[in-house]
RNA sequence: UCGGGGAUGGUGUAAUUGGCAACACAACUGGUUCUGAUCCAGUCAUUGGGGGUUCAAGUCCUCCUCCCCGAACCA
C-alpha cells in the first residue's frame, strides 16, 4: 500500500492551475509571489498552517518569492508578542528560516496615505464626519440600497483639507472616516462608500505615535500587496465579496500590468472535534479551561509542537488535502495518520509501563541480572539496538492483566501464558490482594526456553507484553491527552461549542516506570513507547512525556464495538 | 428577499476537459508478525434532483433543490 506521506506530490487544483494559465499568458512576467498576512493579534494554528503551507509551496515550485507580512493595521488589538510568536511557529512548521525578514503593512503606512490623497485629488473619496450608527444605517441592507452621506459632495480641496486634518490629530476618535465614493446602491455591500481611515489615537506597536489615523484591511491590502509586487494574493473564501473591492482600488490607482496583484480564495481548513475560531480559543486560555496556548490540547501549532507532532507530518498533510472553494470538514483522523504514520517511520521505540502491577517471577535465580536486546526501530535498521536489564521483579502494565478476563481478551489471566517482549513467556500463577481486594501483585513462573522469544516444544502464546524491571526503572510521569471536544461538530447542538468540551481531556499518570535507556533520551526527543503510542518528552522537565497520539488498538475497537451492540 | 460562491462514498480530494469514477483517511473481512502496531490482500459511490443533447455525460444545455459567505470606523 502507498504510504500516504508519499503520495502527495503534485496535484492539480484551481490555484495550481491558475498559476499554470499565468505562467501561459506571461501575465506577470514570469514572476510567482505570495504572502502570508496574518494580523500580529493572535497565536497560528492549523488552519492558517495550511494558508502557510499553500503560499510558500507555490512560490518555492516557481522559484518565486514569499514572505510573512504582518497586517498590522489595527492598534488596538496587535502586539509585538504576537509577531514573534507567529515567526516562531512559521518558521517551525517550514522547518527553515525565512530567506527574507518579515514585512510590515504599519511600513507603508506614508504610501497608503499618499494613495488615498491622490484618490480624493480624484474625487474617489471623501471625508464623512457622521457617526458610525448613521453610516452604518445609511448603508441600507441587502433588499434596500444605501443612501448618500450629506457629506458625499464635498468638494476636493475641503476634502483634502480635512483629511490632512486628520492626520493631523484634529479630530478624536470616531469623529470622522475617509471613505472611498463608489455606489451607494451597490449589490455588493462592500462597495457602499466603504470606510479607508479611521481616527485612532492609539499607539501602534511599530509606528508609535506618528499616526493617529489607521487605514482599514480594505484600503491597506491590495495596496500592500502591489508595494510587495506580490503576484497571487490567496485568502480565505468569506473575502470574496471583497474581491471587487480590492479590484476597484487598484483600478482607481491604475497599478497595471506584472504590478498589479489579484486575489484568489480557498476553503479554510476546518477539523472534526476542533475549533479554531480565535475568539473561543482565547476563551478557553482565559478561562483556564486549557492550560496556555500551548497546552497541547490546542490546535495551535505550538500546542502541536509540544505535544511531538512533527511539522512535517502537518506539511505532508496540507500537501495532501489540496484545496477547492468547498468548505468542508477534514476528520482529525486524517491528520493523526499523517502523525502516526511519520512517527511509525522516525521514532524509536522503547518500553514504559506507565500504570505499574509488580510481578514477581517465583522460579528466577535470586539476584540474577539477564541483559536483553531490544531493536530501537524496526523500520530503519540504522537505529541499531539497545540493552534492557531482566529480572525477577518487573511491573507490567494494569491493562495487561484481567482477573476474569473478557472473550477476545489475550493477555495475561490466572494460568495463562503470554511473552513478555524482548524477554520470556511467563504463566500467572497466583494473584496477591491488598485488603480491599485489589490486584497488588502477581507471582508467575517463567520459562528458560523461550529466551529466543519462541518455545522449543512450538506452543504458542496469544500476546506479547512489554515491561520494565523494577530495580532498574527510573520513575517519571505520562500526561495522555485526549479530545477536547466530545463533539464532532462542536455546538452543534446547542449552538455552543462550550457545551461540548470534554472535561476529562487530560490525564496526568504520575507513577510510571520507565526502562533505563530512557534516561538517556535527549529533552525533546518523540519515541514509540512499545504497544501504546507515541509520546513526546518535554522540553524541560526530565522523564516528563507527552502523550502525542495512540497506536491504532484493535483491542480498543472491540471493546468499543462491544458497548456499542 | 439582494449580491457572491458552492454541491462527487462515512470524510476530504481526483478524473487526460465528452470516453472504464481514481487516491488517501475511516470502517469491515482475512493473512503475516516477539508491538492487538507496522506490513500485505480484499470489501465499501451508478457523482444533490428532474428533463434534454450524444454512440457515450461527474463533465455540455435546462429547470429545481439544498448549503456557505456578505449590511465593524475587525481582519
Amino acid at each position: 500500500m502507498e504510504s500516504n506521506s508519499e503520495s502527495s506530490s503534485a496535484r492539480s487544483n484551481f490555484i495550481t492551475d491558475l498559476i499554470a494559465e499565468d505562467l501561459e499568458s506571461n501575465r506577470f512576467d514570469q514572476r510567482v509571489q505570495t504572502r502570508f498576512p496574518p494580523e500580529p493579534n493572535g497565536f497560528l494554528h492549523v488552519g492558517h498552517a495550511k494558508a502557510i503551507c499553500i503560499n510558500s509551496s507555490i512560490s518555492r515550485d516557481h522559484s518565486g518569492v514569499f514572505n510573512l507580512r504582518y497586517d498590522d493595521t489595527n492598534p488596538v488589538t496587535e502586539s509585538i508578542e504576537f509577531t514573534t510568536a507567529i515567526l516562531d511557529d512559521l518558521q517551525w512548521l517550514l522547518g527553515e528560516e525565512l530567506e527574507t525578514a518579515p514585512l510590515h503593512t504599519s511600513d507603508y503606512f506614508e504610501q497608503l496615505y499618499l494613495w488615498a490623497e491622490d484618490l480624493i485629488n480624484k474625487g474617489k473619496a471623501y471625508v464623512d464626519d457622521q457617526d458610525a450608527e448613521t453610516i452604518s444605517i445609511q448603508r441600507g441592507s441587502f433588499q434596500e440600497s444605501g443612501i448618500d452621506s450629506p457629506n458625499r459632495e464635498r468638494d476636493i480641496e475641503e476634502n483634502l483639507r480635512i483629511f490632512r486634518e486628520m492626520r493631523a490629530g484634529k479630530f478624536s476618535d470616531g469623529e470622522c472616516v475617509l471613505r472611498a465614493k463608489i455606489a451607494m446602491d451597490h449589490g455588493n455591500m462592500n462597495m457602499r462608500d466603504p470606510i479607508m481611515y479611521r481616527v485612532r489615537h492609539e499607539e501602534h506597536f511599530r509606528t508609535g505615535k506618528e499616526w493617529c489615523i489607521y487605514p482599514t484591511y480594505d484600503w491597506a491590502h491590495g495596496q500592500s500587496d502591489a508595494i510587495e509586487r506580490v503576484t497571487h494574493s490567496l485568502c480565505s473564501l468569506e473575502f470574496e465579496s471583497h474581491r471587487e473591492l480590492y479590484d476597484w482600488f487598484l483600478d482607481q490607482l491604475e497599478i497595471r500590468g506584472d504590478q498589479r496583484p489579484y486575489q484568489t480564495e480557498f476553503a479554510r481548513l476546518n477539523f472534526t472535534y476542533t475549533i479554531l475560531s480565535k475568539r473561543l480559543l482565547k476563551h478557553l486560555v482565559e478561562e483556564k479551561i486549557v492550560d496556555g496556548w500551548d497546552d497541547p490540547r490546542m490546535p495551535t501549532l505550538r500546542a502541536f509542537k509540544k505535544r511531538g507532532y512533527p511539522a512535517t507530518a502537518i506539511r505532508d498533510f496540507c500537501e495532501h488535502i489540496g484545496m477547492a472553494k468547498t468548505n468542508g470538514t477534514h476528520e482529525i483522523e486524517l491528520l493523526e495518520s499523517f502523525v502516526r504514520n511519520n512517527l511509525n517511520q522516525n521514532a524509536e521505540r522503547r518500553m514504559a509501563v506507565l500504570k505499574p502491577l509488580k510481578v514477581t517471577i517465583t522460579n528466577w535465580p535470586e539476584g540474577h541480572v539477564d541483559i536483553r536486546k531490544g531493536v530501537n526501530n524496526p523500520e530503519d535498521d540504522s537505529a541499531g539496538t539497545r540493552e534492557i536489564p531482566f529480572t525477577g521483579s518487573l511491573f507490567i502494565e494494569r491493562d495487561d492483566f484481567m482477573e476474569n478476563p473478557e472473550p477476545k481478551y489475550y493477555r495475561l489471566a490466572p494460568g495463562r501464558e503470554v511473552r513478555l517482549r524482548y524477554g520470556y513467556f511467563i504463566t500467572c500463577n497466583d494473584i496477591v490482594k491488598d485488603e480491599e481486594g485489589n490486584v497488588n501483585e502477581l507471582l508467575c513462573t517463567y520459562d528458560p526456553e523461550t529466551s529466543g522469544g519462541k518455545a522449543p516444544d512450538g506452543r504458542k502464546v496469544k500476546a506479547t507484553i512489554h515491561w520494565v524491571s523494577k530495580e532498574h526503572a527510573l520513575d517519571g510521569s505520562v500526561v495522555e491527552y485526549d479530545r477536547l471536544f466530545s463533539a464532532e461538530h462542536p455546538g452543534k447542538d446547542t449552538g455552543d461549542p462550550l457545551d461540548d468540551i470534554n472535561l476529562n481531556s487530560k490525564t496526568l499518570l504520575e507513577n510510571s516506570k520507565f526502562e533505563p535507556s530512557i534516561g538517556e533520551l535527549p529533552l525533546g526527543s518523540t519515541i514509540q513507547f512499545e504497544r501504546l503510542g507515541y509520546f513526546h518528552l518535554d522540553e524541560e522537565i526530565p522523564l516528563h512525556f507527552h502523550r502525542t497520539l495512540g497506536l491504532r488498538d484493535e483491542w480498543a475497537n472491540i471493546v468499543k464495538r462491544r458497548e456499542n451492540s
